[in-house]
DNA sequence: ATCGCGGCGTAATGTCGTAACATAAGCGTC
DNA sequence: GACGCTTATGTTACGACATTACGCCGCGAT
C-alpha cells in the first residue's frame, strides 16, 4: 500500500480498490463496492477518479469506460501512455515507447495539430491467455 | 457518394448521414436524423453501425463513443489506423504509420501478447483551430 | 415445402456519466 | 469572532450510450 498521503477519504477508497482490482472496473462497480463505505452515487466516485486521474494515480481506458491504477512509479512524466488489455483475463500492461511517441508528435508537427492528450489501447490475448 | 451497392437499406442510410456528417455523430445523433425515414429504435442503428465496422466503411471513436465514415478507400488494409480529433471544430483526421505498428507489433511480440485490434486516438486541435 | 439464416422492428432494460443544488470543513482577513 | 473564499462532499434527478430478448419476414439451400 503505497502512501499516498494527500488524499481524501473518498480518493483514498476509489484508489483502494482499484489497486487491489485484479482486472479495469467501472466507475460503477467501484461504487459497488465502496456502498458499505457509505458511498452512495456515481457521482462521488466520478469525482474521485477525476483527481485521481489528474494526479496520475489512475487512468482511463476509453475502449472499456473503466479505470485502472496506474502500474508505474512517475508515468506522468512519459510522454504517451500505452495499454494492452487481455480480453480474456483482463489484465492490463501499460507501457511506453519513445519511437512512437516520436513519430505521433512529428505526424502532429506536419499536420499543426496541437495534441492534448493521446490514448493507445491494444485488445488481444496475454501470454497465458493465447496458450 | 460512392456505391456500396451491397449494403442495405438501414446501412445505406447510416452510411449516408456519417459521409455527409462534418464530425462525429453518436448512435442516438444518426438516429435523431433517420427518424424521418422510418428508423425508431437505437438498435436499428447499432445493428446498420456493426456491419459498416464490419466491412471498414466506418469507425468508432472509442474516447468519443460516436462514430465516423471512413476516410480512406482501402484502410482495412493499413494494419493500424490513428486518429486526431480536433475538440474544437470536430474533424477527424484518419491516418497510418508503419513504423508505429512495427514498434507495437514488436512489443506484442515480445510480451507474447496476441493482438485483435488497436485503437489510437490523439486529441487537440487542429491546424485551423490551433491558430 | 421447410429449414436456416440474415436483416428488420419493437419494447424493455442495462450501463455510463453529468447537471443542479445543498451542505460542511478549512483558512486567511478584517 | 465574522466574513468571504475555496475545496470536498452528499443527494436527486436526469441525460447519453448500448444491449437483451422476442418475434416477424424474405430468401436461398436442402
Ligand atoms: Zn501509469
Ligand atoms: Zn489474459
Ligand atoms: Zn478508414
Ligand atoms: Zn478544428
Amino acid at each position: 500500500m503505497t502512501a499516498h498521503a494527500d488524499l481524501t477519504r473518498n480518493q483514498s477508497l476509489v484508489l483502494d480498490r482499484l489497486e487491489k482490482a485484479e482486472a479495469p472496473l467501472s466507475a460503477y462497480a467501484i461504487l459497488d463496492q465502496l456502498r458499505e463505505e457509505g458511498l452512495r452515487a456515481p457521482l462521488q466516485v466520478y469525482r474521485a477518479l477525476d483527481k485521481l486521474l489528474d494526479m496520475g494515480l489512475a487512468h482511463r481506458l476509453e475502449s472499456l469506460n473503466a479505470f485502472v491504477a496506474c502500474a508505474r512509479p512517475n508515468c506522468h512524466a512519459s510522454g504517451l501512455i500505452a495499454f494492452a488489455i487481455c480480453e480474456k483475463c483482463g489484465q492490463v500492461a501499460e507501457f511506453s515507447d519513445d519511437i512512437v511517441h516520436e513519430r505521433l508528435h512529428d505526424w502532429a508537427h506536419r499536420e499543426g495539430f496541437v495534441v492534448s492528450r493521446t490514448t493507445m489501447e491494444i485488445r488481444g490475448s496475454c501470454r497465458a491467455c493465447a496458450a
